[in-house]
RNA sequence: AGACCCGUGGUGUAAUGGUAGCACAGGAGAUUUUGGUUCUCCUUGUCGGGGUUCGAAUCCCUGCGGGUCUACCA
């Protein structure tokens, strides 16, 4: 990074100080999610930073799921997280793990912890618990088994686990302080009756922890030291080191929070990502507009520019919406220097060279990447009758375009200098094709008497082009701050109704051979990634990545 | 209304009592066989008010603004 070479983020420097004052003398950190939902770039925040906490330190970093409630879990999920941490790079080694495995050790905690007298069991409804709870103002009231003999509630709690109650009949709480001015140590819900399948444990529970009581367990089994998460879990805090503290677990890691990512014109959380899949208004979980790390794989992101992107929004307790821009600049960077450039057309409008000889075809030697000669060159078929962008063409332009325009000389690239010399349209007026004539000296692009052009366009020549399917992808809200819904609409309202645009692209005979998740570079016009889903041999599906800057469009009148 | 957390250019982030810096975005120019890339330059900031100090973005007080919490979700 660019930034101050010493500078060391708020976490890093409690990890330094931590070992420097032989409080913990390794870092085990964890990457925890919940299989309900597929992996999102707010995750790759995270997994960046637990995982690279790791490496920095020569410690580990454990891959956890926090599969505690089977009613929203599904396997589906485990194996896309697998595959999306790995994707972007990082390795947990043999250390995979699922809260569930630690079901029989968080029982026997629980009633360890009925024995100490400090959890119940209660028979209050969940609006009973509500109404009991109290709130800023009042202090809560205590349930009528908060004082039950730890016999009575020994008794209980083996009655919940066999089944004997339904759902909602009883819940097993921590016995804390019902006044307590922060809501989750009043007495917090720590087991709950569930009789639904879970897909590790199967139908061997009919109990379930809490997210409260099952996380600093799963961590202190584990031996964590340094137990990430995000800044609404700062509250659940307290209790996080109460029940360490009362069990007398040996290692007692330290909860830290950190601020999540938000993204400009994206939504980040599960519950809307869930919805837009369910809703039908994106084809799935890795619709290349998705925010999901598999969406982003699809559309072509690469790992190393979301890794890069990670560092630069930085790890803070500011609440803060990074700009899509900043991560766009990565994954252009990154892009730039990795992909091989193709002619492609995405409008095409024919342009016909009178003066070049009918029926002849040369093969034309073009440049794979400036920014990397090791990719060397390929032939590109060229003839009388291309196709360029139709936006290259304008029958009257004012000075600064560069483009064809009658008179004006452009270079066609890797090709030859070409001079305008008119269209013909259609009876709407539409041009239909646009003429030229040849410098047949300027072969290969540069003009023996020295002259320049100012613009260079792409083409393929239409008898050799293929045609490919491009999908066009904008960002997937017209709306900048998704947190920040205007009154009176609905986030859904806010959708970009323009967020894809499919187009049939004309294509340089190369391009049909690429395989699927190859990224590609449509010169002047994106960075693109042959779709690894709907490619077939031979006939590849492009999806714009992103555009390439273009300060033409800025200025220019819109087309 | 309480408790807790957070306020640095448009955005993200440094400076940890001692020159407010970097990246993105925006603007100008140069280079360029992509109006891409690269290079140069420029605009814009410490939420307000007090205090401590030789010196405050940093420490204290206070006001303001934003966020979080009152699930048998995580």
């Amino acid at each position: 990074m660019s930034e101050s070479p010493a500078h060391r983020h708020f976490i890093q420097q409690i990890v330094d100080a931590d070992l420097a004052d032989g409080r913990r003398s390794e870092v085990v950190t964890r990457f925890p999610p919940e299989p309900n939902g597929y992996l999102h770039i707010g995750h790759a925040k995270s997994i960046c930073l637990n995982f690279g906490l790791a490496l920095e330190f020569k410690g580990r970093c454990h891959l956890r799921m926090d599969d505690t409630n089977p009613t929203k879990e599904e396997v589906e999920y485990v194996d896309s997280i697998k595959e999306d941490v790995r994707w972007l790079g990082f390795d947990w080694g043999g250390h995979y793990y699922q809260a569930s495995d630690y079901f029989d050790r968080m029982h026997a905690d629980a009633i360890r912890l009925i024995q100490l007298g400090k959890a119940y069991v209660c028979f209050l409804t969940q609006d009973q618990i509500r109404e009991f709870h109290g709130d800023e103002k009042r202090p809560g009231r205590p349930s009528p088994t908060r004082d039950a003999s730890v016999g009575e509630n020994l008794m209980a709690f083996e009655r919940m686990t066999r089944g004997e109650f339904d759902e909602g009949k009883a819940v097993l709480r921590a016995k804390i302080d019902m006044a307590s001015p922060n809501m989750h140590m009043r007495d917090p819900v720590i087991y709950r009756i569930r009789k639904a399948h879970h897909h590790n444990t199967g139908d061997k529970w009919r109990v379930y922890p809490m997210y409260d009581y099952a996380h600093p367990l799963e961590d202190a089994y584990e031996g964590v030291t340094h137990s990430i998460c995000t800044l609404e879990f700062e509250v659940h805090r307290p209790f996080y080191d109460w029940l360490l503290r009362t069990l007398d677990t040996p290692v007692k890691p330290q909860q830290i929070e950190f601020a999540r990512l938000n993204l400009t014109y994206t939504v980040m959380s599960k519950r809307r990502l869930l919805e837009l899949v369910q809703e039908g208004r994106v084809a799935g979980w890795d619709d290349p507009r998705m925010p999901t790390i598999s969406g982003m794989r699809r559309r072509g992101y690469t790992p190393a520019a979301l890794r890069r992107f990670c560092e630069t929004v930085g790890v803070t307790k500011n609440n803060s919406l990074s700009d899509v821009a900043l991560l766009e600049h990565a994954v252009r960077d990154d892009l730039n220097r990795t992909s091989s450039r193709f002619m492609a057309v995405l409008d095409p409008v024919r342009l016909v060279i009178e003066n070049y000889p009918e029926g002849q075809v040369e093969e034309l030697q073009a440049v794979n990447n400036p920014e990397d000669p090791s990719a060397g060159t390929r032939k590109v078929p060229f003839s009388r009758t291309l196709l360029i962008e139709r936006a290259d063409f304008l029958e009257q332009a004012e000075k600064k375009f560069f483009r064809l325009t009658p008179g004006q000389e452009v270079r066609l690239r890797w090709g030859y200098f070409v001079k305008c010399t008119g269209c013909r349209k259609d009876a709407a007026g539409k041009v239909t094709e646009v003429t030229c004539v040849y410098d047949p000296s300027t072969r290969g692009g540069d003009a023996p008497d020295g002259r320049k052009v100012k613009g260079t366009i792409h083409w393929v020549s239409e008898a050799h082009a293929g045609e490919v399917e491009a999908r066009l992808y904008d960002r997937l809200f017209a709306h900048e701050d998704l947190n920040d819904i205007p009154e009176g609409k609905d986030w859904r309202d806010l959708l970009n109704p323009e967020s894809l645009r499919k187009v049939r692209a004309r294509v340089e005979p190369a391009l049909l051979a690429v395989g699927p998740g190859t990224r590609v570079q449509f010169e002047r016009n994106g960075y693109f990634c042959a779709d690894a889903k709907d490619s077939k041999p031979g006939a590849p599906v492009f999806n714009r990545t992103v555009t390439l800057k273009d300060s033409w469009a800025k200025q220019a009148p819109k087309a």
